[in-house]
Parts: structure tokens; C-alpha cells; sequence
DNA sequence: GGCCAGGCACAGC
DNA sequence: GCTGTGCATGGC
């Protein structure tokens, strides 16, 4: 019988070249974390290959604070996320948040999950990637793949809701950042690599 | 050339 | 509450 806990042993075995330190920054943005909250936000619906053109343009562009990209016209920044999808709807959604971002007194270390969710164009998943891999605070990050991963190992019918899902892998383990964030990272590296292995075969 | 990618908001039931 | 639909590009 397959539980969380031993899919993440197995998981990790598999995998032991991920860790905690998955989510990829250039480290160019100021404050680091701002980077994950860009990459985390644009990464909707699309492909990771095409956030990091957009992230690329933001830094050639020196769009790298909340600030700076708060206060660029529409129309560019537009322009320059535009690799990374949905340009119209990201562009407008993106300043506002990093407005609130420049805004909020150390947004990082204090923001909620209530007050992320209330904020236009961040729903769960994306609420919770930027709390644990930004904030550092231990919400598990539930996405395509891990309902891909769950429904395979019949841990879940399908008709589960986000925050169901949620909670079983943070009742199932001991609330470590760390952890949450290497298991979220084994689930995906491994997705694609059953992804990869099924299209090569074809 | 169709399908998918690390969703979300919003309308209409 | 649940389901369908628009948003849009780039890779395969």
C-alpha cells in the first residue's frame, strides 16, 4: 500500500540530485525572493521554459524591483513578459501586485495566505508556491503534477479539492519548509520525466 | 499542426 | 458550489 510518506522515499531515491534548493534563481532581482514571486506568478498555465524568457527580458530590461515594475507602462511590460503567456492579463495583474509588494511593510515575513488570495490573479497554487518557496512557510504546493502523481497511485479519486489535497500532505509529514519544498520539486522532475520517457517512446 | 504547459477569474447554472 | 470559457505564447 502506497502512502505520502513512502512515495516520497521512493521519490527521493529516485531523485537524489534534487533537494530543497530546487526553485531556480538568477539571483538577480532584489530581494532574491521577488524572483520567485515573478517566476511563481508568470509560471500560469505555461511553460517554465517560457518564464524564464520573460524573467530574462525583466532583468535585461532592469525591471528587477518591486518598485521598477510597478511603475512601468502597461505597454511595455507587456512587451517584455510576453514569452511567458496570457501577456495582457499577467501584465496588468503583475504591476499591481508588485505594487502591493513595494508597498506592504515586509511583505515577505508577513504577508498571509488570506491576503495573497485576495489579490487579483493569485489563486492557490500560486499563493502557496510564493509562501513556501519566498516566505519560507510551510504550505504544501499542490499543482498538475502532484494531482497527476496522486491520481496514478489512486491516493485520490479526482473530484478533490485543492485544499483537501493540501492538507493530506500536511498532515502526512512533519511541517518542515525543507521538506515541503524537495518533495514538491521530486514530484515534478519526476512528472516529466515519465512525461519525456512516454513521448520518446511514441 | 494540434496539443500542452508548474492557473486564474468570472459568468452562468 | 460546480462547470465552462477566455486568456496567448512557444515547444514538440
Amino acid at each position: 500500500m502506497s502512502s505520502i510518506c513512502s512515495i516520497y522515499n521512493r521519490l527521493k531515491k529516485q531523485h537524489p540530485h534534487v533537494n530543497s534548493g530546487w526553485w531556480p534563481v538568477s539571483g538577480k532581482f532584489k530581494p532574491v525572493q521577488l524572483e520567485i514571486v515573478v517566476g511563481a506568478f508568470l509560471t500560469q498555465n505555461t511553460n517554465w521554459r517560457n518564464v524564464e524568457k520573460a524573467l530574462g527580458n525583466l532583468i535585461n530590461e532592469e525591471k528587477t524591483t518591486a518598485a521598477t515594475i510597478a511603475s512601468t507602462p502597461l505597454i511595455t511590460l507587456q512587451r517584455i513578459i510576453k514569452p511567458s503567456g496570457f501577456y495582457r492579463q499577467k501584465a496588468k495583474r503583475l504591476r499591481d501586485l508588485c505594487r502591493l509588494i513595494s508597498e506592504f511593510d515586509g511583505f515577505y515575513g508577513n504577508v498571509t495566505r488570506g491576503q495573497l488570495l485576495g489579490i487579483t490573479g493569485i489563486g492557490r497554487e500560486t499563493a502557496d508556491s510564493i509562501l513556501l518557496y519566498a516566505c519560507n512557510r510551510p504550505y504544501f504546493v499542490v499543482d498538475a503534477y502532484t494531482k497527476r502523481l496522486l491520481l496514478r497511485e489512486k491516493i485520490i479519486a479526482g473530484k478533490e479539492k485543492y485544499d483537501e489535497i493540501r492538507e493530506m500532505f500536511e498532515k502526512s509529514l512533519p511541517k518542515k519548509v525543507n521538506l515541503y519544498k524537495e518533495f514538491h520539486a521530486l514530484i515534478v522532475e519526476n512528472e516529466k520525466k515519465i512525461r519525456k520517457n512516454s513521448n520518446d517512446s511514441v
